[in-house]
Parts: C-alpha cells; structure tokens; sequence
DNA sequence: GCCTTAAAGCTAATGCCATTAGCCAAGCGG
DNA sequence: CCGCTTGGCTAATGGCATTAGCTTTAAGGC
C-alpha cells in the first residue's frame, strides 16, 4: 500500500477547508482523517492533536486574513484605504468563516507567538497613519477599529441581523462612521481629507 | 432515596452559573449532571438534550443583559444613556462571560422565538432615540452600536488586547467615538448636546 | 389511610471522538 | 542489497451524548 503523502501543512490547509465549508465547529482529526483518506491516529504524525490542528487553522486565518487586507490597502490612504480595508476584511471572514472563527482565539493559544508573515492588527495600524492621530492615541484606535470591524462580521456571521434592512449598506455606514469617528479623535491634528471630495 | 427536586429552571441556572465559572466551553451534561448530583440522562426529563441546554442559557443571558442595561438607561437619554448602557453592557459581559457567549449564537438556533422578556436590542433601540436620527436610518445605527460594543468585549474576552495600554480607557474612547458618529449620522436631525454640558 | 399512576431518576447500552501504545512496512541513505 | 527512520496502521482506553427501558417516588382520587 502506498504512502499517504501527508505532510504538516497538507493537514492544517484540508483542516482549514473543511472549517469554511462545515464551519469551525464541524473541524475534528477523524473529520480531516476521513477527507485525506488516513485513519485518525495518522495525523499525530503531523499536528499535535485537536488544539494544534485549531491552532494550525488559526494561523492560516491570520495571515490569509493579514495578507488580503494588506493587499486592499496598498496605494491607498486615510479614509480611503480604511474603506478598501474594511471592505476586503468582511470579504474575506465571508469567503473563509472557519478560518476568520478560529481566528479569534489565537491571542489565548499561549505559547511562543508563531510566523505571522502578515499581521491584521500591523496592517490596520499603517492604515490609521494617514488620519494623523497622536501616538499615545494609536493603540486605542486600532483597538476600537478592530471592534467594530470584527463585531459587525461576527454578528453577522451568527445570524444577529434579522430585520430585512440591506446589511451592505449599514457595514458603509458603520465604516463612514468610523471616519467620522477617527477624523475627530481627541488630541488629532483636525480634519483630515474625508476622501470623497479631491 | 429521596428525589433530587430538579426543575428545567433549576437545571438552567446551574448550567448558566457553570458555563460563567467555567467558561461556555466547559459547558455539558456530564458537568451539569455532576454538578446537581444526578446521573447524566436525568437531565433529560427537564432539558431537550445539550443543545437546549445552550439554548436555555442563552436566553437568561440575553434576559440578564437586556435587564442590566435597561437598568442602566432608565431616567438617561442621548450621549449620557449611551455611555451608561455601554457601560453596563460590557460590565454583564466581565460578570456573565458564559451567559455572554451563550447568547452570541441565540439567532441561529432556528425555531420559535422564545420568551424575552427584556430583549437587548430593544433596549439599545430606545437609548438611540435620543439621538434624533432619521426613521429609516434607525436599523442601521442599531446594527452599528450593537458591533461596536459586541465586538469590543469579544476581542476583549478572547485576550485580543494584548499590549499594555489601559482597556477601560479604550472602550471610554470607543463610546466617545459612537456618540460622535451618532451625533453626526447621515440625515441625521443635526448634533445633540453631547452630554458633557449643560 | 390505601392505591393508582404520571413522571423523576436510575442503569445499561450504543456510538462518536480524542488520545496513547505499539506494530509494520515503505522507502531513503549507505 | 541492507538497515533504519518514520509514516501510517490497528487496538485499546476513556469521556461525552443519547436512547431504551426499569424502578420507585409521591401526589391525588377514592
């Protein structure tokens, strides 16, 4: 009988797929297992166990997540790059959602913090340069960003908007919100370029 | 042997103070069984299996958080109820953080809407009264308020905070930001006093 | 005060999953 | 061609959810 040919990052990428397709909570070894066509046991020969194949996935996500977003903002800036992000962050927790979930509890996955070729919160933080925020005031605004980005895409994402209301258009106004919010920060240097007007 | 006296309602709460403790993952029959001293499948003459149990709790988290903030929000209106509501909001988070992560995924579970009897968004519903928005445009700030808030505690609850800077100080300056967006929201009647005069 | 009876709680049994131990063979390096 | 690393396997254990079916409690009618 031929070998399966498995390796690491063959287990973690089918893991990641079925976590979009049946959603994080269907991930399981004998679920992966079963897809690679390998007895459960097998895959303790690449992963470490249920929490390392999450942990796995969870890595996948950020930088998928890190990478896409990057890609949205490059040659953009100020409000106009936060509307290109924004837009291609709930892009990309749609197209992957089990991937964005397991996304989630990365920071409590202790442990030495992993390759992360492109770190979502970095990119988020170059997107805030251009609304000329004072430094002490980064961390916050970055934080509050990411709130309200993740808040809108996980709700979403567990059904919360039930009401018929166009929820493309509330996530436009939730981000023109954002710029509003942003350019008034306290202690920025005033108005920004909202970006609709040259 | 003398009967244990369980109640459906008995079973909840012991299952919502369980999944607090210990966190909505540590969440099960055999935990809840142990718990109350009772063989697992004696559970189920009071609870539909697992999945009503998750289900009941979170219906008393979203009861519990409805309650708490509508508490917070009596006798306040705009910018002030905002910022009382916000607060009291992540507060029952922090204090119900297994009831919180319960009623996340309260939508999806399909089925006849159950008994609320102080409904969260409701409640956020009647602080943005204040605000003077346009009628059509009510959905849609709700949806915005619910994310920024949502989002904020959950990052904040799966450890997403990392760096040193001050927590507390951050959503103070989210709900400041909430309150500027509101004030300023498209077709919007025009600004509100901001609560911090007069 | 008995006696019927609905229902509470139990034990036994099944099946799925994660995990560990230990076996076997594939296939590479010499 | 040979030996050794190592990928993949089977077997076994233990936890959990769930169902079936039994026993006995204790409430209410008589």
């Amino acid at each position: 009988m031929p070998r399966a040919g498995l390796t690491p990052t063959l287990v973690a990428e089918e893991a990641a797929r079925l976590s979009d397709e049946e959603g994080f909570h269907s991930l399981s070894l004998a679920a992966v297992a079963k897809r690679l066509k390998v007895a459960t046991p097998s895959l303790y020969k690449h992963v470490d166990g249920l929490a390392g194949l999450r942990r796995e996935v969870a890595l996948l996500g950020a930088n998928g997540l890190g990478e896409r977003i990057q890609r949205a903002a490059v040659g953009r800036s100020g409000p106009d790059a936060l509307r290109s992000t924004a837009e291609a962050y709930r892009r990309y927790a749609h197209e992957h959602p089990g991937r964005y979930t397991a996304l989630q509890r990365l920071p409590l996955l202790a442990g030495a913090e992993p390759v992360l070729t492109a770190d979502p919160v970095r990119v988020l933080a170059e997107v805030l340069r251009g609304f000329g925020l004072p430094e002490d005031q980064l961390v916050h605004a970055i934080r509050a960003l990411r709130s309200a980005l993740h808040g809108f895409v996980d709700v979403e994402a567990h059904g919360g908007f039930g009401l018929p209301e166009d929820v493309d258009e509330t996530y436009a106004l939730l981000v023109e919100g954002l710029v509003r919010a942003l350019r008034q920060w306290p202690g920025s240097a005033g108005r920004t370029n909202d970006g609709t007007e040259p």
